[in-house]
DNA sequence: AAGATCATGTAAGAGGTTACATGATTGA
DNA sequence: TCAATCATGTAACCTCTTACATGATCTT
């Protein structure tokens, strides 16, 4: 499994609590991988029974109570040796393209009008992304370098998004005939 | 969940196996849709069991005898109703790019080897496309109507096997420096 | 003789989703 | 006053993977 390891990248930054790991989940990461508060919780706890993070509770005054967790040596190594192994390529499960694959058992109105409710997701990602690149390449050289992993991350999204769009703009005109 | 739905729309154009359906999947509905053995033969016995499917064995003299699955009227409703029901936006889940986020706790050589190793074989899958796309070009124009929206999801597969490539390219050359 | 292809399954466990549960503070 | 944000969790259920299990025929 991955969840573990992805908190782990994330932990290995900076310490954080469960809610500031699902924001990245939905920020910074949300465009490679995605999960719910839920299954971060309980791999939090997980990991914690393993020892590769421990946590300390900080108390707000203004704010409910939260775990700060940090990783562990145990955690870091583990970390480590699952970079040093080749991950396996990617699972690909697209239920758009099962049903296109099957849209002669619907109107062509209606696939139209999904893809096109897709097509305005894609393109509300695709300038998400764009905006946060506008930010890295305002950045000094320093700071591009010490951003250019990451960086190297969300260039996969915008040209994977890109990619998307252009292939529903081919579909759409196929189609519309 | 959607293997369901993956299963009933193949079934919906011929009758087929367990076995069949997985080369299936392998094959046409691979680069979209993965699914192992083990888990098409459960749901088919789910499928089943939800009188969404029945089947008849047929005894083969040289090879093992199987089961021929085939839609039934209840699974077509049921499709249908999936077909016009929207999806939901595609989960991501992307260990390559985590690995690349944390890749500062990897040496530069292992990781460009590994981006290596997953060109070759998104290079082999946009190959395998290709080829397939030059059989369907070569259709005459019924032929061609015929498996349009089936070639609309190989579209997907080529242009996003290829933006992956250029995308891959790109990290090459920033790394590499 | 070894490996591929054909053919189907069970069982345990890991991973992920949905529903349920609570409660304070802040901004519109 | 309504929605959002902050903050954490449990439980049931569904989905998927890994390991185990069998056995014939065909090709190299």
């Amino acid at each position: 499994m991955s969840l573990k390891h992805a908190i782990l990248v994330l932990l290995e930054t900076q310490p954080s609590s469960g809610y500031e790991l699902v924001k990245h989940f939905k920020q910074s990461l949300g465009y490679f991988w995605n999960a719910k508060h839920q299954q971060v919780y309980q791999q939090l706890k997980k990991l914690t029974e393993d020892k590769q993070v421990t946590f300390q509770a900080h108390f707000q005054d203004d704010k409910p109570d939260k775990k700060v967790y940090q990783i562990t040596d145990l955690g870091r190594e583990t970390l480590r040796r699952w970079i040093n192994q080749p991950v396996k390529p990617n699972k690909i499960n697209d239920a758009l393209l099962v049903k296109l694959y099957g849209g002669h058992l619907a109107s062509k109105e209606d696939l139209l009008a999904e893809l096109e409710s897709h097509i305005d997701s894609h393109q509300k990602t695709l300038d998400n992304l764009i905006s946060i690149e506008n930010t890295y390449l305002t950045m000094g050289d320093e700071q591009k370098a010490h951003y250019l992993l990451p960086y190297m991350t969300l260039r996969r999204g915008i040209i994977g998004e890109r990619a998307w769009l252009e292939w529903a703009e081919e579909v759409m005109q196929t189609l519309r005939v």
